[in-house]
DNA sequence: GGCTCCTCCTTGAACTTTAAACAAATGGTC
DNA sequence: GACCATTTGTTTAAAGTTCAAGGAGGAGCC
């Protein structure tokens, strides 16, 4: 993984060649590396078996959901909210075809651009928002919250907005700054 | 998401009723918990993509292929190598058939028990591992370590320990004591 | 208008994951 | 041995995701 044996002896830095001495991971780093994807892992299946448990749907769903019950008129563009849940458009044409035919979300057409479509949250999926939304947040207090003092918490979320920033495509929203 | 409107009044806390007020987050832990979200979510991406298109397969498969090859001659049986990797056997045993189709691991049945399958990492596989590990680790740094302080990178390890753990199953590896 | 390039969103096929059901082997227990 | 519960791993179908391709509208330019 972050580790194979390594080559005896390294080409010299800073030639023209791409394959430098790989920079592995000393063992400390591979500790918390395989902290961190084990924990992801098991998180996103316990969250995810927990909503479709409840609310019948995987957590990214539940997310575009949450995402348009917080946009005014419960309404969002198809590009906006694919960037706000950090998925891809097509992703989100899927979803929201799945969503709308639970009734949960339907689509609109946008005056202004015709190549446009809005997202809006039904009073039916807003229902399913505010039933569900209270044992979500006591499974996400459970899994995460409740085990960490003040302090990590703090730094989980310092930590992870640099991750989140670094891996944010360049120009991402660079046009529709409000939604940073 | 973690966040709806709270109802003006709740039960009485302590009483037979399960529906307590909710916990809900507060700003800050909501915060946190976005950022969170958002950080494994690009970072999953991310990962999905480098490997995808370097190595031929997704994050998860190439996690399979690093613990078979840490593993003594190469090989797990297949349920150990599902805890460790956190998936679920039915997962696995996809995702191996597809590794299999590869010529990266190969099926052996285990002498001792019937029911029992070995997976087992082929010289191809070990190859294929070698070559784009380089890579992966690369990609691994430059989206997480090069970006933290050590001191961050310890914190996030202790904090995604705390995190695994608490959902471990309570039995997990219990009787393979070996394995963590 | 006509041309080109770009953006918005959808589609279909291939692939991966999940959930539930299943056969076979094991390990007691009687 | 017979019985029953458990473990092991696979299978099937449905659901979700990815990737590449494409239709249609907008935007700038001549």
């Amino acid at each position: 993984m972050e580790r194979m044996k390594a080559p005896a002896s390294a080409p010299t830095p800073g030639s023209a060649q791409e394959p430098q001495e790989p920079r592995w991971l000393t063992d400390e780093e591979q500790h918390v590396w395989r902290s961190f994807m084990e924990g992801v892992t098991l998180l996103d299946d316990h969250l995810d078996r927990q909503l479709q448990r409840d609310a019948g749907m995987p957590h990214v769903y539940y997310g575009l959901l949450v995402k348009l019950a917080e946009a005014p008129r419960r309404r969002l563009r198809m590009t906006e909210l694919a960037m706000l849940a950090k998925i891809t458009r097509s992703r989100l044409s899927h979803a929201i075809a799945r969503l709308e035919k639970n009734g949960w979300v339907r689509r609109e057409d946008c005056p202004d651009d015709k190549r446009g479509q809005f997202a809006v949250l039904t009073d039916e999926g807003y229902d399913v928002l505010r039933q569900t939304a209270p044992g979500h947040v006591e499974a996400v207090r459970q899994a995460v919250f409740d085990r960490l003092t003040p302090q990590q918490q703090k730094s989980l979320g310092e930590i992870m907005r640099i991750v989140a920033e670094g891996l944010q495509p360049a120009e991402a929203g660079a046009d529709l700054p409000w939604l940073r």
